[in-house]
RNA sequence: GCCCCCAUCGUCUAGCGGUCUAGGACGCCGGCCUCUCACGCCGGAAACAGGGGUUCGAGUCCCCUUGGGGGCGCCA
């Protein structure tokens, strides 16, 4: 498992493999599409249309003419105010290690943006990335999209990566952060530039929003108008630059997903968007074409939100000359309401769940399922999801979020994991027990260290496991063996506990004091005959007793119980409550 | 407002023109088992959003309506 380093390992020449086009994916069975018609112009830097000249106050630049030596004068003032480029060093950029390409392999990717925890739906997505890449013989990448400074932080790396160790979701390599590859992406900016498929735009972002809300108001498609397309500016200038992509004016982006099918935008749907802000930075949509490109991913697997940028990114893959990786648009989680999901709804972190105590494979199972499907099958071991999952069996509708069924598949976990793992997923969870339990689960940690009550927990844990939905509840159940005397009863067992019980109770201690071996088959004869005697049902005997015991009015069978707790404490117990 | 996507029981879904009086799972209701609670088993209620086409034949293909969702940032 990788651990969250953050470094970038001693860099490869990625940019040098950036360029590369051609006879990378050799196992692609469906090329990518072509309808070029539009944007046959943009082919490649070859293919760029005449410059526009400089506004007359500017000083010439790169935008003006065509030799090179004049890249460095005028990139001096690319980034308005801050000179960024001006040594044309090889950009540091994070070598994507343990990943060495294999011309047919599967590489995907999870790209989470580190603003918050990982919610459900990224571990689905991440789990789709994953499974995918796995049934495929190929390998899922990391990458941290943490270009937005302001909203990213530190402990959102740390809890998505945690996440996704609990979940044991594997990636290759070290996860990649997008904002430390952005000398990179202003590399391809300025390629871009170059080639006449970028331009320089000097609207503010007051004008901006006048012009959406004019739009908006005259029922017209909300777009930037392109009125700095053609003013051939360039830095320096009076106002603040951004860098933005020539959209095509006419035809259609058509995109081959996976799971959508073929999408067709207008080429009147699509914006001039801005590759690079006024404060020198690359935007999302530059960033993410170039990274994926880069760390040569081959599918894209990521939530329908992204399907219109899905469009933006072909236009930019075309206008470099790129191939444009395979994509997949996997439909959103909902709510049970069918609205966007709240925080009370599932919109948790992963640690919420794991702090319930779901089991990671029970929520692998449950997530696989939810857009995706195999036959009527419900239930899929991890090595059947690998086997199994792919992108034609994933369904376009969205689907709702349902704790029932989660708990339902979860409890089938509980029941049927192997007992050993069951153990060790048990006492791994102790440590995240939610804020109530925490002592408790301290406690019992501890207690578990000891053998003997150790062996106790583990000789009943199949009768406890059958009653628990989740550890959680496991743990509720089986903490009458952890806990000290005498034991605190829970209101039903008080009320189990009336004079009659308690004096049933003393007569009982006599009868299994002088037992002379203590089973389960023993103590199950003493207590039937017992009843018999006393003419009375057996559950008038068992559940006095059950609560001396356990301090509960629900438990496993009552003769386990007595066994596994063995005789100086069964006895020790019923004393405690006898009359 | 504009662009895109979606639509089978309450929920997740099977169904890829006839085998559908629509199957499974969760949940719900009833029962069996029984020392409690579970598990397990048996049974039940429960859906092709509406309207037009196409076809000998439509849950399955096409169109419209309605309803949902996503996108329209110098966020990702």
């Amino acid at each position: 498992m990788p651990q969250p380093a953050h470094q970038p390992a001693p860099s490869t020449p990625v940019a040098a493999r950036a360029t590369r086009t051609t006879g990378r994916f050799p196992r692609r069975t469906t090329p990518p599409p072509a309808p070029t018609h539009l944007l046959q112009a943009a082919a490649g830097p070859t293919a760029a249309p005449a410059r526009t000249p400089c506004l007359p106050h500017s000083p010439p630049c790169r935008a003006a003419n065509t030799h090179p030596p004049a890249w460095r004068k005028c990139t001096r003032t690319l980034v308005n105010s801050r000179p960024c480029w001006h040594e044309r060093r090889e950009p540091q950029t994070p070598h994507f290690q343990g990943t060495t390409p294999t011309m047919s392999k599967v590489r995907t990717r999870f790209a989470p943006s580190p603003t918050g925890f990982l919610h459900i739906g990224g571990a689905r997505t991440a789990l789709f990335n994953w499974l995918y890449a796995r049934h495929h013989g190929g390998e899922m990448l990391l990458r941290i999209e943490d270009t937005d400074r302001e909203r990213s932080t530190q402990a959102a790396v740390e809890a998505i990566i945690e996440g996704l160790k609990w979940l044991e979701l594997d990636w290759a390599g070290e996860p990649v952060s997008q904002f430390s590859r952005r000398e990179r992406h202003l590399e391809v900016i300025r390629q871009l530039l170059d080639a006449g498929h970028a331009y320089y735009c000097q609207c503010t972002p007051e004008e901006l929003a006048e012009m959406r809300e004019k739009a908006r108001a005259e029922g017209k498609p909300v777009r930037y108008d392109r009125r700095c397309r053609e003013l051939g500016l360039c830095p320096p200038h009076d106002k603040p630059l951004v860098v933005r992509f020539k959209a095509p004016h006419e035809g259609e982006i058509v995109i081959h997903d996976l799971v959508q099918g073929e999408v067709r935008f207008p080429a009147e749907a699509m914006d001039d968007l801005v590759l690079m802000r006024a404060d020198g930075t690359p935007t999302y949509n530059l960033a993410v074409v170039v990274d994926d490109h880069d760390m040569e991913i081959t599918h894209v697997i990521r939530g329908v939100d992204h399907l219109t940028n899905a469009a933006r990114q072909t236009m930019i893959y075309r206008a470099l000359g790129w191939e444009v990786p395979q994509m997949a648009h996997i439909p959103l989680i909902h709510g049970p309401d069918g609205a966007k999901l709240s925080k009370r709804h599932g919109a948790l972190g992963v640690e919420a769940y794991r702090e319930m105590g779901y089991l990671p494979e029970a929520m692998r199972n449950y997530l696989a399922r939810l857009g995706w499907s195999h036959g009527d099958d419900e239930i899929f071991s991890t090595d059947q999801l690998i086997e199994w999952f792919d992108l034609d069996a994933v369904g376009k509708s969205p689907a709702r979020f349902d704790f029932a069924k989660l708990e339902s598949v979860n409890g089938w976990w509980m029941r049927n994991l192997d007992q050993e793992k069951l153990l060790r997923r048990f006492i791994d969870w102790l440590p995240h027990a939610p804020a109530e339990q925490r002592e408790r689960a301290e406690t019992a940690l501890k207690k578990l260290e000891d053998e003997n009550t150790r062996a106790r927990f583990e000789k009943l844990l199949p009768a406890l496991r059958e009653r628990a939905k989740t550890l959680r509840e496991l743990f509720d159940l089986a903490w009458f063996l952890f806990a000290g005397r005498p034991l605190e009863m829970n209101a039903k067992a008080r009320k189990l506990l009336n004079d009659d019980a308690r004096a049933l109770l003393a007569e009982l201690h006599g009868r299994l004091s002088a037992l002379p071996e203590w089973t389960e088959d023993t103590l199950e004869q003493a207590v039937r005959t017992y009843a018999e005697e006393k003419e009375l049902k057996l559950g008038k005997v068992a559940q006095p007793l059950r609560a001396a015991l356990t301090g509960s009015n629900v438990s496993p069978g009552i003769f386990e119980v007595l066994e596994a707790l063995g005789r100086e404490e069964s006895l020790a117990r019923i004393a405690d409550q006898a009359a």
